[in-house]
DNA sequence: GCCCAACCTTGACCCAGATCAATCGCGCCG
DNA sequence: CGGCGCGATTGATCTGGGTCAAGGTTGGGC
């Protein structure tokens, strides 16, 4: 639970890494500044824990840098990832006093939070706020479709490949580093979590992995470090329309 | 494509069904006599295909009796169903043009149609609709989060207890018929649609069914009529937390 | 009442992925 | 420098659920 505020980049809105993708990003000036006087940020350690499902939750807030994830947990310990957050994405539920997940920070990350209360007055003022809340809800929404696909049709290749497309996508898109040579990322999961976003074990999505590279479909440097030569390729392997455009 | 005007109930928002649990819940008089001049209804029967992954869509709408369903296909022919739509539940999305998945009638359906372009205006100008949409939209997203811990990680046998789990749980909040007898109910699903649900085969729905029902979890009268004759039982074989209320 | 088609059940067999287990490799700390 | 610990890899074996195949049930139309 720790609370920095001696953090590297500025606090002010306007020169926000996320300020036109988040949350805010339709608000105007002056609900920008509004938005600043409830805002605090938080950091968090690679593998710490931000909220445990069913504790109270007192804010709402977006990722600003680093990776976590929604997990869901079964008395018997079987765990199921329902959500990866990336920078600017929405984490809390307005009008929900406990969270319904488990949040774990997977890299270092660091969050800007709005006390709960003022934000959801605020929602109810400004219909700015709401508008992007629904639009990023109902992207959310397509995109917990599209993972039920991978989740109960897909084989373990086709969901391995289907992840590191996804991956390669927002890289891509976030990065523009797809040069001539392919397409390079970092993963910024460990097996196990990839196991646990697939509905996998982390010994299969291990195997997959060897077994594309092996095929030439993927090439690795490293355990996280990937190439990939020919994204069409792989868009083939997740069982997707492998038609192209930059990456359909 | 029926649009049959000579429905056996009111066409007025009043005395509808779902009048208090639909994208218009919150809406006032005036509001609603907005919308009476911008809706519709359409009629289909069980099995039609409501419209097409892909096919353009000039409105959106709300179920008001019967089920539906969204499902997603890929190439080869595999299906996994994404979405299943119950009387209050909405179609369709604001500010997007073509269906993202093939919505079908596993039932006789009615649906209250509004055309697009109005909507998506009075959506902007009257906060009460788009609040209600965006609550909606939450809860649909915390179950298809639901839905994917039960794709990913539960048995055959856990992935048809929580199925009914569910549609007890939405009977008995609808119908209340939870005598002391147990839990009754009928499935709106075939076993193919059950499969295409869970994930399965439906060779293993129905192994499955046979199983519960010789352990003496379910009792069937039929294929489709269901006697859960204790909920807590079925609720520990879906692998839920089985301390109850009334179903938790 | 009979027939047909859609839906469902059951059996036999097989395989993808889980499970159990050993080993590797690399970064970190003493 | 050596040892330790965590993550990853790889192998051997097992099994839940898929696949293929053969009936059984039921309800609607004639």
């Amino acid at each position: 639970m720790l609370t920095d505020r001696s953090l590297s980049f500025s606090h002010d809105c306007e020169d926000c890494p996320i300020r036109h993708r988040a949350v805010c990003a339709r608000c105007e000036a002056d609900e920008l500044e509004r938005l600043e006087q409830i805002k605090y940020y938080r950091k968090f350690q690679a593998g710490q824990t931000v909220i445990w499902s069913g504790d109270r939750m007192d804010f709402v807030g977006s990722v600003v840098s680093g990776i976590a994830t929604l997990t869901q947990t079964m008395e018997d310990g079987r765990t199921q990832m329902v959500g990866l957050l990336l920078p600017s994405d929405f984490v809390g539920r307005p009008g929900r006093s406990a969270a319904a997940y488990d949040v774990t920070a997977t890299t270092d990350l660091v969050m800007c939070c709005f006390r709960k209360t003022p934000f959801e007055d605020m929602m109810n003022q400004t219909p700015h706020i709401a508008q992007r809340l629904l639009e990023m809800t109902l992207d959310e929404l397509d995109a917990a479709r599209e993972w039920m696909l991978v989740l109960g049709r897909k084989t373990a290749r086709e969901k391995i490949a289907s992840l590191l497309s996804i991956i390669a996508r927002r890289d891509a898109a976030a990065n523009a580093q797809s040069t001539t040579l392919g397409v390079v990322f970092d993963l910024p999961l460990t097996r196990e979590a990839m196991a646990d976003y697939l509905g996998l074990t982390l010994e299969t999505v291990s195997r997959q992995i060897s077994a594309l590279r092996k095929d030439g479909v993927i090439a690795l440097d490293g355990k996280r470090h990937v190439t990939v030569p020919d994204m069409s390729r792989l868009l083939e392997e997740a069982g997707d329309d492998a038609d192209g455009g930059v990456f359909a």
